[in-house]
DNA sequence: AAATTAAAGGTCAAATAAAGTCAAATTTGG
DNA sequence: CCAAATTTGACTTTATTTGACCTTTAATTT
């Protein structure tokens, strides 16, 4: 397994377990634990995290610094309005995934929706439009099909 | 023995041992196993994996990148099977709009799965991509949509 | 209270590790 | 012989990992 996906898998289950949907971290303690280098977690908070995927990070420095990992919660209809908002006219395929494993994580949409979107935004189903096109291809059909979702 | 159909008995094997008729390989390790190309493995994806043939293949770049090739498996399937070896590899909006009215109809997928596939195939979705490769993009994002309803 | 020190976290770019694309060259079946 | 299938490899794109250096803030000392 990717060490991001451990890092990703470890702060989700922090999430988790918090009753606030907060996962409260120190940076270097994290990194020493799952044995990675201290700005790799930066780099999966930031390729993982994002508001555009419906969390907030807040952080201090100095000592006793944290980093604060918050989901933030709507009820359906503003949650997946919110998504669909913070979805530009492109999407890379690593950022479609990101953001249908979180619609499927927090329950928007159903595993098998999951699956079709997924495999409506696929590299193989695109495989016949010329590259220059997929990106706003895959941003627009996911915004459409999130619709039908409401 | 042809090299890639070698490669593609070594994939089907990995299908084979595995439960959930899942392969996970690593292109490049794959490759020097067999003692080939990469980029012949993807040859092979593409030529005998096909969602014609009842197969869909995800994949991930990067460190701990990843091609996961999954079969779908028989059983009701042979319906949709059917369905998807009608579809050429052009479908005009009329024609999918009758595909997935009829998969609606028959049961074979929900209606809400069959106005999510709707808005996946609208003309809004694919708006951004030029006219002439629209019917080609229809047909093979039904075909990987319909995969996932098996 | 001000100055200093130590303890965090942040940034960014380079190195590394995959996979994807495409077209030219080669082989094969009819 | 020719068209289709296969093989190869140079080049591209994307994702991850690491580390050196920077900034902010809390704690401690003077």
């Amino acid at each position: 397994m990717r060490m991001s996906d451990l890092i990703a898998a470890r702060i989700l289950e922090l999430i988790e377990e918090s009753e606030e949907n907060i996962a409260e971290i120190q940076r270097n303690e994290l990194a020493s634990i799952v044995g990675c280098a201290p700005s790799q977690i930066n780099y999966v908070l930031s390729s993982r995290f994002t508001p555009e995927q419906g969390f907030i990070i807040e952080s201090r420095r100095g000592g006793g610094g944290f980093v604060r990992i918050s989901r933030i919660k709507l009820n359906r209809t503003s949650a997946i309005m919110h998504i669909i908002n913070s979805i530009g006219n492109r999407l890379n395929p690593m950022d479609a995934r990101v953001i249908i494993e979180n619609c499927s994580q927090s329950g928007l949409i159903s595993p098998d929706t999951a699956r079709l979107m997924t495999a409506a935004v696929s590299t193989t189903s695109m495989s016949c439009v010329p590259h220059e096109y997929r990106e706003y291809l895959r941003a627009s059909m996911i915004k459409q099909m999130l619709l039908t979702q409401i």
